[in-house]
DNA sequence: CTGTTAGCGCATTCAG
DNA sequence: CTGAATGCGCTAACAG
């Protein structure tokens, strides 16, 4: 059931050299062998089709060229273009990576010792969740194995490698966005800032809300807050809200920032059943970017999170301690989101309509 | 750099036994010992906090414990709980998945080689993309290494274990579902069906719609065809062109069979602004569904690709085989696609409105 | 019932 | 420059 396996011993026999010979050669190790031998070899291994196994290979060598992701997926298609541009700098140094989803703390932790019982090389995790315990990653840390962090709530007191988004900053130049375009009645759809779980970037965009009005000198309403709970029904929910205490269509603040994109679907959703027109009667920009973000009707104007590049980073991070012998020193790597400026905000102009 | 890895030989010394009592104690081996030396290796053990190495492990078993899952990743939110379902069923068992994205052939043939490298114990290939070629399929398949496909077009005629989805269905069930609300005019947007990158799925969609509308007499008009190639942007130019065509409101079809998602995205947007409601003035359905389809405004009806299953049945196939020495036959599953009745067909209520 | 022995496939000293 | 010997950590016969 398995294939004929061949092995270095294949292929030194065939070429008539020892195995020790064979191993060189393909290693390339700087020990000079007759150009005779060495074409032997490689004839040889070509034509057994030789692969060196990498399993065996990493018994001596003590490492295995793998890297485990650990990611606890709420956001899908945020967290997987993490995978892929890390993958896209792993693999072509001949890494290969482990995946685990881990929905919870106790899975991470199981799945961080299944995947060190496979001698994975270092470690990403990546969580765009509540989860906040990382007492385990210390533990993680002590025993020197590599690995660094992405989007993980309340790590900043660690010494680990961690690459963050600037939450905060979202929250503020969304606002700013709006202000700058005029607006003064800014109001807000929240993620969940309180209860459990409770996110900490709900907390931050917030604080980057408010932090923008406050520099205009505008005074927040508490009625301009409503809580949508980072969800499209929740964020449907929070507007029926809104709208039922505006009492009237003059009455609505003038611009909306909602705290992420799932959200903004259920906004735009209520806003369009009672008749208020998006971006013509109310703007909005929202936080995180799909696919389809940029067709919807009205095209969303947002802050995209720098997920690609929080891979990738993470991934160059760990290629180096890999090629260091000892502990390079710890990174805390702050990215900012990358606004999308389309029609919500009523920055851009929308189609010109089709009429029969 | 590395924990200081403790061995099962330390756990022998510790215990005062030897190294294979050891290993049978904690392999649960069925040659009785002592309770006596049972209890201090085992004592020794959680002193030590020793875990086997999986790797040193799988050499002598000549099993990894892993599985290779390989993916040329197009459209994202699908395949993510295809791995998410095989991780469910495999995590259990103690597998471990080995993840590729290959965006193209010659990357999935170097990402199989790289995990044939590393002694995978089986693969699961899922693609959602019009990448065809199987050659190497059948390679894999000579070496007698475990695999099924998910969703690959044109491997009907391989002896491989497959799982599709019937696209086929899928547009025969939406067509019906529009047939049955009293349509009789069901005009369609495809996708790609011609030329290359040329996708099964969007010709057995087309061929299931004509069939519907074939049962009920009803001749289609190539007027009624249209192709937006499976993008966003497809799905609005395709909708202008539709619009154009017609000309007035009162000569459009008064329904829509959309190939997928992303055109349907495409299509609201056109018809929006073109002051076309649906589905008061044009019925909707689609193929494919994400977390936001049935927020949207309005909700789509559309028909859920069965991906989980996929993911869960080709996890358990591979386990079957795991267990046992001979080849088993191979499988060929077909899944149904499931309907998810919402607003865009008319079936259901909207919201009711809010008004000031 | 338990310990000794022999590899799994490979890379790496270290003599020759 | 080359090959024989050693061991990575573990399991599986095989004797005792």
């Amino acid at each position: 059931m398995r294939r004929k396996t061949v092995t270095i011993r294949d292929v030194a026999q065939r070429a008539q050299v020892s195995v020790s010979t064979v191993s060189q050669i393909l290693n390339g190790n700087h020990s000079y062998v007759s150009a005779d031998k060495r074409e032997r070899v490689l004839q040889a291994a070509e034509e057994l089709q030789y692969r060196p196994n990498a399993i065996a290979r990493s018994m001596v060598k003590q490492r295995t060229g793998t890297v485990g992701m650990i990611f606890t997926s709420v956001v899908d298609h945020l967290f997987i273009h993490t995978i892929k541009s890390a993958q896209a700098v792993l693999k072509p140094e001949g890494y290969t990576i482990f995946l685990a989803d881990t929905p919870d703390i106790e899975s991470e932790i199981q799945a961080i010792a299944a995947l060190q019982d496979r001698q994975v090389d270092g470690f990403i995790f990546v969580s765009m969740t509540s989860v906040a315990d990382s007492a385990h990653l210390q533990r993680l840390k002590a025993e020197e194995v590599p690995f660094v962090v992405i989007n993980r709530p309340r790590v900043q007191a660690y010494d680990f490698n961690q690459i963050q988004w600037n939450d905060w900053e979202a929250g503020y130049l969304a606002t700013r966005h709006l202000l700058n375009l005029g607006h003064t009645s800014v109001a807000t759809i929240c993620g969940p800032r309180q209860g459990l779980p409770h996110w900490q970037s709900a907390f931050d965009r917030h604080e980057g809300w408010q932090q923008a009005l406050a520099e205009q000198g505008i005074m927040v309403s508490p009625d301009w807050i409503f809580d949508g709970n980072y969800t499209c029904q929740g964020g449907y929910e929070a507007t029926r809200q809104l709208l039922q205490q505006a009492g009237s269509k003059s009455k609505l603040p003038t611009a909306l920032f909602v705290a992420n994109e799932e959200m903004s679907i259920g906004v735009l959703r209520a806003l369009h059943y009672a008749g208020v027109r998006v971006p013509q009667d109310i703007a909005l920009v929202s936080v995180g970017d799909t696919p389809f973000t940029a067709h919807m009707t009205p095209s969303l104007t947002t802050l995209a999170h720098p997920v690609a590049e929080a891979g990738q980073i993470a991934a160059q991070i760990l290629l180096k301690q890999f090629a260091t012998k000892e502990l390079l020193p710890t990174q805390k790597i702050m990215l900012s989101f990358d606004m999308r400026v389309r029609e919500s905000c009523g920055s851009n102009p929308e189609p010109s309509e089709i009429f029969f």
